[in-house]
DNA sequence: ATTAACAATTAATTTTTATTTATGGTAAAC
DNA sequence: GTTTACCATAAATAAAAATTAATTGTTAAT
């Protein structure tokens, strides 16, 4: 036999009012009822924990160092209530984001200004591909993910946020630069730079060319934006990319993009998270947040 | 509505396998009785501690956190279980003795050996005089008290352990001396040296010299036997005293006894503790250990 | 010597809480 | 598309806790 939360508490009362009675009194219970309890916690830890010296009651030293063990436990779950009650307001809690490769030319911003208004939020933010956001969510390792191309999947919300041209770039002394503008069918004996199977910005690249009816050449396939970037300025294709993560290189006449028909592409960044999942406040609070702060961040550095 | 530590246990159980039927199982309850215990702690709590996602019971963070409270509470526990454990054996717990002044040349000799046999027992030792260890019982501020004069009091248990032989001192050229034997009479006209109001060697001073008839003209009254040995040393006076306080003295002829008819009176240091008093395994082990230890200690330094 | 204060205990009863049994629903696996 | 594994829920039942009321015993106070 074990015992209760209960039988500590009402230990606790009698202990403080060194009087069964009172305790009772305290506590909204009969004598009788405490009486039993407490003969029952001593019952069950085998050992006396008060005692009548000339009438009075006092604490065995098992029962002074039970009060202090009680008091111990009482702090923990205190702190406890405590962080309970500072998650249901948003103020504290962790908040995990995998997001799509491209995302980190924007997301820091945000994360940013969201750790400044809950400086008690623990953030932690994994860079990956979208078939890893994906998976990520899928095993609940994340709470949100960032993604443009979102999936068919009915157990997942998602909610766009941002815009995010993509655009046909490619080395600024490109030859079809001079016919402006061009259609997707113009390309089709480029030589491509893809990114890797399970990025999002490749899917969509597949689904146009191939609406175009293009079968592309596959020039290379790379792993990361950057090193697409630098392929392309170093001439050895053409991609489609978004826009948003290269303002420096189009400012400096690095890369160039196609004025083409139907392009820029308007997709569109979207958080995303299992529809399951429990949404703690924090998690609403930055889903509201970062669904907002589109407007404050329009005219940021990168747009 | 609070929590119990049956909810704890049983959301433990579920958050280790993942799995109600299976925690329910190790629990030997049903899975309802899990499933209904887990609602009702996540209701008392108002936030929610597990969640499905893909079909996987994972925790939230609450969960998470809960499940770091819950060990720290176990830990907390455990530690009480070990001390009561401990103290049940005797092996850990308090020992706090009052004892009569003359006590502390003998006393600090038994409880150094006591010590190195239960080196986790914390002992207080209290010099002061007889009423107030009487006082520090009945106040149950101190569990055991030692003394030669016991009282007439029900509540109290006490019983003999050493020997206490008691003498009337006087400065080694004091002219009664040659006249051998004397008898308590013969002391009529003396000068006599007190210790204070409570002490019981007056007690049992006055007793003896009531019972001779023999009303003491009071040279001083003393409040400790240190000063009364002085004292005698000063040929201030004469006075009954515990011989043992003072083997240095006598073998330096410091001080002389009478050698008196019934005398030395033959008194016994007392044990001494209350009826109600619940009896630990520290404090048994010690009022046996201090009986037993006559035999070992009689050749001691102070025999 | 009474009385007052307090706690333990008993027995009968009520209330509350916990558990079981039975059933239905929903994914995932075959 | 059937089965399997799991969980939630409802209703019935069992168990535990508390109350009421009465009684005893003890000690301290009057």
């Amino acid at each position: 036999m074990r015992y209760t939360l209960h039988q500590l508490n009402i230990f606790s009362a009698v202990a403080r009012y060194k009087n069964i009675t009172k305790a009772a009194q305290s506590l909204n219970m009969t004598q009788p009822a405490v009486s039993i309890q407490l003969k029952q916690l001593q019952e069950s830890l085998d050992i006396p924990l008060i005692e009548f010296i000339s009438n009075k009651l006092t604490l065995t030293e098992a029962g002074e160092e039970l009060l202090e063990m009680h008091k111990k436990l009482i702090d923990l779950t205190d702190s406890y209530d405590q962080f309970i009650s500072e998650m249901k307001g948003g103020l504290r809690g962790s908040l995990k984001i995998s997001a799509a490769s491209t995302a980190k030319y924007f997301l820091p911003y945000y994360l940013g200004k969201f750790q400044k208004k809950f400086p008690q939020v623990k953030i932690s933010l994994k860079i990956t591909n979208r078939d890893e956001v994906l998976h990520h969510l899928h095993m609940n390792e994340y709470q949100i993910g960032i993604l443009t191309q979102i999936p068919q999947d009915q157990s997942i919300i998602s909610e766009p946020f941002l815009e995010n041209p993509l655009v046909f770039a490619c080395h600024p002394e490109h030859s079809l630069l001079k016919k402006s503008p061009i259609t997707i069918k113009d390309l089709k004996d480029e030589a491509f730079i893809f990114r890797e199977k399970g990025s999002g910005t490749r899917m969509i690249m597949e689904k146009i060319l191939h609406d175009s009816g293009i079968k592309p050449k596959i020039a290379m396939e790379l792993y990361t934006n950057e090193a697409v970037k630098q392929a392309i300025m170093a001439d050895i294709g053409v991609s489609l990319i978004s826009k948003i993560s290269m303002p420096s290189e189009l400012k400096l006449g690095l890369i160039a993009c196609f004025d083409t028909i139907k392009l820029p592409i308007q997709t569109y960044w979207h958080t995303l998270h299992k529809k399951d999942k429990v949404v703690t406040s924090t998690i609403r609070n930055f889903l509201q947040f970062i669904k907002v702060g589109r407007h404050t961040v329009k005219n940021s550095h990168f747009q």
